[in-house]
DNA sequence: AACATCGTACCGAAATACGGCACATAAAGC
DNA sequence: GCTTTATGTGCCGTATTTCGGTACGATGTT
């Protein structure tokens, strides 16, 4: 299914350069221009685009994928499981508490419950990060088998070095030993990804222990006592595996 | 392009019934098991959906999708230019301040800052409710031509008789009165939605001055004093200038 | 006013989507 | 344990469709 394939293409095309047009796309694809509106036409039909603001020479994205998208991170009510606990850790530790989940090499944050106080740091939600540098990414990561760590650091790698982060610097053998220790700990902790933030990160596992998400307690270092590190610590712990009891 | 079609259609299948197999997919859709597994080879080539878990006979939907959705409410930077002046409301006021944008006839929230209150309402993410009954979607309608308005209405009560939700009881002229008042003060206001939450909300237009997204200012009816929602309204109001400058 | 660029329509040749059928494997029923 | 039902997968000939080159009209640019 040759079209299909294309048409998808096409889609997420007009997703990065929307408004777009058809001619600008069939140079950046290298088609013909006559395929790339015969797909754009069918696409209209479907209402996956429509034209942008009344004119009719530019294709912008419709909501039928971000109708699908909540179907996809959402593992079977996991925000229902996840938010009431969340709230609970909000109110124990006072600080800011995030629910994240995998993506091939990048952790997208799909919830979060902010910190009431006043210094604090705001991470907009749907964003992506690193999975190597973030408290939630290595949460999940140290509960997975090798062979899949291995395959998302080489991915990691290959994006990060277009993108220009962090973790490069980093071998796969430490990256293997630390994991090691997540796992056996039951919690991560990360003061790499955003300056002056410290994080304690835990996964959610679903029965055949995979990880279907984490959350993580954000704060900012001037607060990030060892007291508080310890607690937050054995806080986070308890309140993922009272979230995967709720899953079932 | 029928091909894409069905594809499409099997894509948005599998999204609300997955994890599901080959065959019930071809019942729900009426259509040869033949056809449809050749839908679903593709899109798995094109990771679009992948085997449940492991599982070789289960499809579910990959984060394909969330990468587009992203970007569909993303009028160019909106999250951006609004989550700043957010911030600056939120500590105006000491509620919680939801960004929304418009979905057929539904809104869906795509940003929430919350108050530092213990008393509040949270509302997840993501989540969606009927144009007609809230802030920000009044806010929204209002702003636009009376055929859309017509359209929407057809849609909302169309749509609310098998959810069974609040609006049908409105009929079309009395809306219409409404939404002139809001368009004419710049900013409509709700207590019908959440029980005990008090809501003022203000649309955020693009140049044409066809609404873009919204925001709102949300309460607890104990706190929505007389002094307050005059404070929130113009606020809000100022609000979405300030948003729409930064948006150009 | 001449030109460049864009969106749209047409069309013959060839690729491939189509769906019925069959087989193999796994659950369910007796 | 054996039969029966359901499910995932592979095959194949026909004909429906896609394919991309080319051409035309509209738009706006120099």
């Amino acid at each position: 299914m040759n079209s299909v394939r294309k048409a998808l293409v096409v889609l997420e095309t007009v997703a990065d350069l929307q408004p777009v047009g058809v001619s600008e796309l069939a140079v950046h694809l290298k088609q013909p221009k006559s395929s790339v509106q015969r797909a754009l036409e069918t696409l209209h039909e479907a209402a996956w685009i429509r034209p942008a603001s009344g004119e009719r020479t530019r294709w912008e994205l419709t909501f039928r994928a971000s109708r699908l998208a909540r179907k996809a991170g959402n593992h079977f009510g996991l925000r229902e499981a996840a938010l009431p606990v969340m709230e609970q850790l909000r109110r124990e530790t006072g600080e800011t508490i995030h629910l994240a989940v995998l993506d091939e090499s990048e952790i997208v944050l799909i919830e979060r419950l902010e910190s009431p106080h006043a210094v604090r740091h705001v991470e907009p939600l749907g964003g992506r990060a690193p999975v190597l540098v973030t408290a939630t990414g290595k949460a999940m990561l140290a509960q997975m088998p090798e062979a899949d760590i291995e395959r998302i650091y080489g991915e990691a790698v290959k994006a990060d070095s277009q993108a220009s982060a962090v973790s490069a610097a980093l071998p796969l053998g430490e990256l293997l030993v630390e994991l090691r220790g997540i796992a056996s700990r039951g919690y991560a902790t990360t003061a790499s990804w955003r300056d002056g933030v410290f994080a304690t990160g835990a996964a959610i596992s679903g029965p055949d222990r995979r990880p279907i998400a984490a959350i993580s307690i954000s704060t900012p270092a001037a607060r990030a006592t060892a007291e508080a590190r310890t607690a937050h610590a054995e806080l986070i712990v308890a309140a993922v595996s009272q979230i995967a009891e709720h899953l079932n």
